[in-house]
DNA sequence: ATAATGAACGATTTCTTGTTTATTCATTAT
DNA sequence: ATAATGAATAAACAAGAAATCGTTCATTAT
């Protein structure tokens, strides 16, 4: 009791609060878990929520942030794998696809919640794509250094190849194929990413 | 007046109709058009309609299959432009993005009725992305019949050069940047796509 | 000071109701 | 037969009242 209770209390009670919020938002939903509901689970009243959060939306904000944190942390060790710079841009957009369909598949709650935030705060899914451009620029830059790419402009190729693999992070359009399907066409997004259209000597 | 009205009259009232109802979706939107109104539109009752559409959303998929055979010709003339296939398909992206922006911005109860559509009959949907797959096959088999290309399978490349385009076919993205921006990515897409990644001889 | 609360208040949501609308069908006109 | 209609109905919608919710703040506890 009194070790966990000393040691830097605000953040314990933060960590409470979005424990409790994630808790709640997972089963019933963004929308229908109330301040109240989430205070009552911390034992605390609904207002005293706000000496740690400035409102709902910013719980639901540092949730997503977490969420989609996750999905950054295995998109670094797949850039960050010692293997061929092409295989780890294959395994970038497969990865990228199977964050997005579990989450849509198994917590379509947490869905809700990350389309709802990313609506009503664009700074979060900005900051989101602007991480996973640094990830791709990474790999871009050491594809180049150990010989297997050349590529002139890394940071807009990143841009490019981000765009190209938008059908794989909107959990919007997830309903439309079979996660076999989604990722065969990851790996020809890749492929052709890869080589390129345009034809060479052998 | 005897022509005009003797002459396949079944398929000029359904073009009435269709007409009536693209004024009335236009000006006030799908959801907000009725019937009734269509009906007076052409002189007659809401019953008889039924003679000629299956139901209200019949018409609207009719409407928005017809907005969206006006990109697939647009698309057409593109593909058989007497240029480098690498440009045209650079061309088809831009198209592609164009149609969708300015629908999106010029007419934005278009756009409304095109994506309720989509929600609601898939199968309209699907053919028109059936319709651009071909179109970019027939893309990609003359590039390699003329030797700008050497691609293996132009079905299965055809079909992740839409996918990479996504985020230029789909109304609800058209918010997050300017038409400039989108112009310049679509550019970088295409680019990309053409060239590929990895490093050959000059 | 710092932490926490209950009461108060717009804003939103839910609920209830009455109305409109899409669709069908028996009937009438041609 | 073919074309068209008005009346009937179930479903969707709109408006307004009632309840709930997010948020603030003056006040109390520590």
């Amino acid at each position: 009791m009194a070790l966990s209770e000393n040691i830097s209390s605000t953040e314990n009670i933060s960590d409470t609060i979005l424990a409790a919020a994630m808790r709640r938002f997972e089963q019933f939903g963004y929308s229908k878990t109330t301040m109240a509901e989430i205070a009552a689970d911390c034992d605390m009243s609904a207002a005293n929520i706000y000496r740690y959060f400035e409102n709902k939306l910013d719980i639901g904000a540092r949730l997503a942030q977490r969420c989609l944190a996750q999905e950054c942390a295995a998109l670094t060790a797949v850039v960050n794998a010692a293997t061929p710079a092409s295989s780890r841009l294959e395994g970038f957009f497969l990865v990228s696809l199977r964050f997005t369909y579990q989450r849509w598949a198994e917590q379509p709650r947490i869905t809700e919640l990350v389309e709802a935030i990313a609506r009503e705060r664009t700074d979060v899914v900005q900051e989101h794509l602007r991480a996973k451009k640094e990830l791709v620029t990474k790999l871009v830059e050491e594809g180049n250094s150990n010989g297997e790419f050349s590529v002139d402009d890394p940071q807009c190729c990143a841009e490019a190849i981000l765009v190209a693999g938008t059908l794989f992070d909107v959990p919007l359009f997830m309903h439309l194929h079979t996660c076999e399907k989604f990722e065969s066409m990851a790996k020809n997004v890749a492929d052709l990413i890869l080589r390129g259209l345009i034809s060479r000597p052998m």
